[in-house]
DNA sequence: ATACACCCCGTACCATGGTACAGGGTCAAC
DNA sequence: GTTGACCCTGTACCATGGTACGGGGTGTAT
């Protein structure tokens, strides 16, 4: 049992980045992570993925599909790239967000006013004016 | 061109309802609309059918998924139903979207936080703290 | 030297909400 | 009676983020 360093099978990385093996193997073929050489029958993972996949789970927290995190990790990874690069990502990421947050609020506040359309929720639905309301709110 | 009233073909009835006839196949068969018998060569559509087809927007624009919409329209068949069926689902869809708001705001804040981490946009990526903020925000 | 856990590869499948064909058949106008 | 626009069915495909599985190969502990 001699287990080097930075020669993790994929089963270890999972375990070790609390993520299945099918998700890294996913992830291979999404090419977030490059796929290395067999030695002998198996692959063996460098321990530094360890912190990728953490990177990857983390920016999909943070709102970012995994295109996205793709080109997230292509900029760590290129010389030129600058913190600016990074920002703007962020930024519109932001901005998606505050779309997605206006559209929302807009459903709730039709749903709110629906709700205020029933005069009696024992009544039944086909004497109530809440399915006009559905198709006549907005 | 006898063009009876409640014999709209399927592209009519796309058209009357703007949506595609491949929308209207792919509710008929996810079941949210009944595909009526064959005439000859062909079906057709009652009226009725647009207003259904409206409904359904409507409520995808609400929020609901068509799976909900589906038992939205199956409670307004049913003789038994009553307002609160309907409120209910209001009610719940309200509590999602609560849900999904407050993680939208989450993920704001982390990215605002983010963007604070970076000295100056001009740096090269590797000299600047907002990978290491990436990985440790939260 | 053999058991057994683990790995490999390919492929299919899940939900969600559609879109896009191909290869036929039909209706209706002219 | 033929053209042309429309319809029919079945199936495959798109993005998104995975999950599942079968049939074989391998590394290692005992």
């Amino acid at each position: 049992m001699k287990e080097k360093i930075d020669r993790l099978t994929i089963g270890k990385l999972a375990t070790a980045s609390n993520v299945s093996v099918e998700t890294i193997r996913f992830y291979e073929r999404k090419e977030l992570i490059k796929q290395p050489e067999k030695q002998g029958g198996f692959r063996y993972y460098p321990t530094d993925l360890i912190k990728k996949i953490w990177f990857i789970k983390r920016s999909q927290e943070l709102g970012f599909t995994l295109k996205e995190v793709k080109e997230l990790l292509e900029l760590t990874v290129k010389k030129k790239s600058r913190c600016n690069d990074i920002l703007i990502r962020t930024e519109t990421k932001i901005d998606e967000i505050n779309e997605k947050i206006k559209d929302l609020k807009r459903m709730k506040k039709s749903l709110e006013g629906l709700a205020k359309c029933c005069d009696s929720r024992e009544m039944p639905l086909s004497d109530c004016p809440v399915l006009d309301c559905f198709i006549d709110s907005k």
